[in-house]
DNA sequence: CGACTCGTGAACGAGTCGTGAACGCGTGGG
DNA sequence: CCCACGCGTTCACGACTCGTTCACGAGTCG
């Protein structure tokens, strides 16, 4: 029944994520995310501290190949933002590479930490 | 970290469920429960806090495999809702994960600012 | 400046979920 | 034998959510 041969629960800064329930907490509070919300959450946080090209995230949530326009990893890593910055609102998890793509790396606020945004 | 694997009595926010007798006290009161309802309400107290699929609460509390447009499931969430929240009004204990399932976890209105927002 | 990338809010169609009601079935009492 | 009752299923309709797409503005770079 539970088939989860990869690390059950991921912790990140505030930030956990159980793989088998597809349950997200942040600051000890439940996050509700969507189907797609939560694999782009995961495609970004099992390639952590690296950039990942929209191609691969769009292949790796959605399963396809990323249309020339398509705008929805945007759109879905805003939403996410959203959620987990209401969550936690002293911590930037996911940052924007200008032509490359997206970055998770929990950074937060105040504290010496590598900085590596823009 | 495993959270009550068979335990006689379980408790949770003003909510006590024996198993042996298939009594439910919610708020000191006795609920009363079918048998679908008991086992329903069981195997989401046994998943506590984790998203459960509909397909598995089927397998649980039903005992075969949840056929394609099936709501059955669905009208019993309802059903369990209804009597839970008859006698505990500012208690929400079942959540909806759209397009995961349900999730047992007893949430005080008022008195917590957590959990199941969107 | 002009072209491009990205952030962000809004609108829309499709699908999911909540909910009341009808139906069918077995049980038990008159 | 008939009827009332509780239980479980199914249906119908409304409300809500999700994912896509568009539109516009801010920021960046040559």
């Amino acid at each position: 029944m539970e088939a989860a041969p990869h690390d059950e629960t991921i912790r990140a800064g505030g930030l956990e994520l159980r793989r088998s329930d597809g349950l997200v907490l942040a600051g000890g509070q439940v996050v509700q995310t969507s189907v797609r919300e939560l694999r782009l959450l995961v495609a970004l946080v099992d390639r952590w501290g690296r950039i990942v090209s929209r191609e691969e995230l769009y292949r790796l949530a959605w399963g396809g190949t990323l249309r020339a326009g398509d705008r929805s990893v945007d759109v879905y890593v805003h939403k996410l933002r959203a959620k987990l910055e209401q969550a936690l609102p002293d911590t930037a998890f996911i940052h924007t590479h200008p032509g490359f793509g997206y970055r998770f790396d929990p950074v937060s606020q105040g504290l010496n930490r590598s900085a590596t945004a823009r």
